[in-house]
This record gives C-alpha cells, structure tokens and sequence, in this order.
DNA sequence: CTGGGGAGGGGGCCC
DNA sequence: CGGGCCCCCTCCCCA
C-alpha cells in the first residue's frame, strides 16, 4: 500500500505548486481501472488562449522562407478571435520595405526572408539579419503560472498540464498532470507491480523503480564516487555520500 | 547512517 | 500537434 503520497510534503514550498489552489481538476477515472484510460482534457480556455502566452518572437532554424509558420501559429492562437490575427507591431512596419519608395524592391537584389526587407549589397542583409530578424526569430511561450519559458508551443502546454493537473484519481482525488502518471498512482491502489525483477522476480509498479532495483543486483553501480570509486545505486545515495563528508579530506 | 522501495515530476522522443 | 511512452531524476519513508 502507498505509504506517503498522500502526505508528501513540500518543505520547499516555492519549488512545487500549491495543488490544493489549483483550478478545479477535469478528469475522473472510474473504479473500471483498466477500460476506462484516463483522457486528457485540455484545460481551462483561458489557460490555453493566446493571452496565456507571450509568444515574443517567431524561431526558425534557417533563413529560408517560412510559409508554414505563420498559418500553423494563428491556427492555434487565433480560434478564439477571428478577425484580429497576425496583427503587425509598429515594429514590422518599419521593418517592411516601402513599395511606394522610387527605390524600392526591384532595385534590392537580397531579401531578407522574413520580413521581405530588401537590401543591394548580401553584408547589409547580413546585418539586418543579426541586428533584427535573428533575435525576433527566437521564440518564447511563457508560462502564466510561473517564470518558466519555452520555445515550442507544445512544450508549453505540456508544462502548464503540470499547473493545471487535469488528470484526477476517482478513488482518492489527487491529481496529476498526465494520464500516464494517473495509471501508475492508480496502481498503488489495485496493487498491479506489471514490473518483474528477472533475478529476483520481485515485482514494481513503476519501471523506473525496477530500473533502480535492478541496480542492487550489480556488484559494480550505476553511479560512482570520483574521490574513493565507491559505486551507489542511486545518485541520491551518491549525493548523500559526497555531503557526508567522506571525499572532504582528499 | 545507509541502502532500498514507493511515489511522483518533467523533458524528450516517437507515432 | 497531441498523446503515449521512456528515461532520468527527486523526495519521502522505512528497515
């Protein structure tokens, strides 16, 4: 049976989010463990509306035409408000060249392929490449909840799941970020440990547990001491093992 | 005090 | 782009 995981404490409170503040959680699994999989619901609309992140800049690998881009942003960003997407900054405008200026377009032979900008000689486009469009092209999703950036809007939503734990234990109520991390704690209720040993033939609930388990059994661990080559099995005991103090005097 | 098990978090990869 | 999965890691607790 779960020992502690409806008791953990956070000592450093600041380090994991306060789950009882949290918004109201969306999903339950019922007592049928194994038909009903948990589902993922996608959180509040507010939590995945554009206004949830600050998407300063557009990233590209390369200075190659990006036609896809600005479709496949504002077909995440502008469901909820049609009529006002991609809306240009001040910035861009000036960035734009002049199609009414005597010298325009057709008289610059390099475009800078993000913001169509047009320069006669390739070191001027070069320039404006770092001095501009480079440092817009780095794009950043942050978190509302917290500080955390990100450079995919994908990666953001994953981490927000961790804010918002949609996923809900039937049974005991607690929450999780992912449906998969669900299953594993609905385990320590059903007793399931589909995780063999092949030594020892003891049984885990958690792969990651057999993984360290199955440390145990080598004579030679995973992790090392630099100072005495004394091996550990975790690198938390290693941890422990260099705060003691034992590699203090070599 | 040390080693090990239980539980859970988070990023990355693949489909 | 999202879900599932994997891996690595941490924290807590107990023997």
């Amino acid at each position: 049976m779960p020992r502690s995981f409806l008791v953990k404490k956070h000592i450093n409170s600041t380090k994991k989010p306060n789950y009882s503040e949290l918004e109201s959680p969306t999903v339950f699994i019922t007592p049928h463990f194994y038909r009903g999989l948990p589902l993922s619901v996608i959180p509040q609309p507010e939590v995945l509306s554009p206004a949830a992140y600050s998407p300063v800049t557009v990233w590209t690998s390369d200075f190659s035409p990006i036609s896809g881009y600005p479709s496949s942003l504002s077909d995440t960003s502008s469901k909820d408000h049609s009529g006002s997407e991609s809306p240009r900054s001040d910035e861009d405008e000036q960035m734009l060249p002049k199609l009414t200026d005597p010298h325009g377009v057709e008289a610059e032979k390099f475009q800078c392929s993000l913001c169509s900008k047009s320069y006669s000689t390739y070191s001027g486009l070069l320039k404006h490449k770092q001095l501009h469009c480079d440092a817009q092209t780095r794009k950043s999703f942050s978190c509302k909840y917290c500080e955390k950036e990100y450079v995919s809007l994908g990666a953001l939503k994953m981490h927000i799941r961790t804010h918002t734990l949609p996923c809900v234990c039937k049974i005991c109520g607690k929450a999780f970020s992912r449906p998969w991390l669900l299953q594993g704690h609905i385990r320590t209720h059903t007793g399931e440990k589909p995780f063999s040993c092949p030594h020892c033939n003891r049984a885990f609930a958690d792969r990651s547990n057999l993984r360290a388990h199955l440390q145990t059994h080598s004579d030679v661990k995973k992790y090392q001491c630099k100072n005495c080559s004394k091996t550990f099995s975790r690198m938390s005991l290693l941890h422990k093992h260099e705060e003691s103090g034992c590699c203090v005097a070599h």
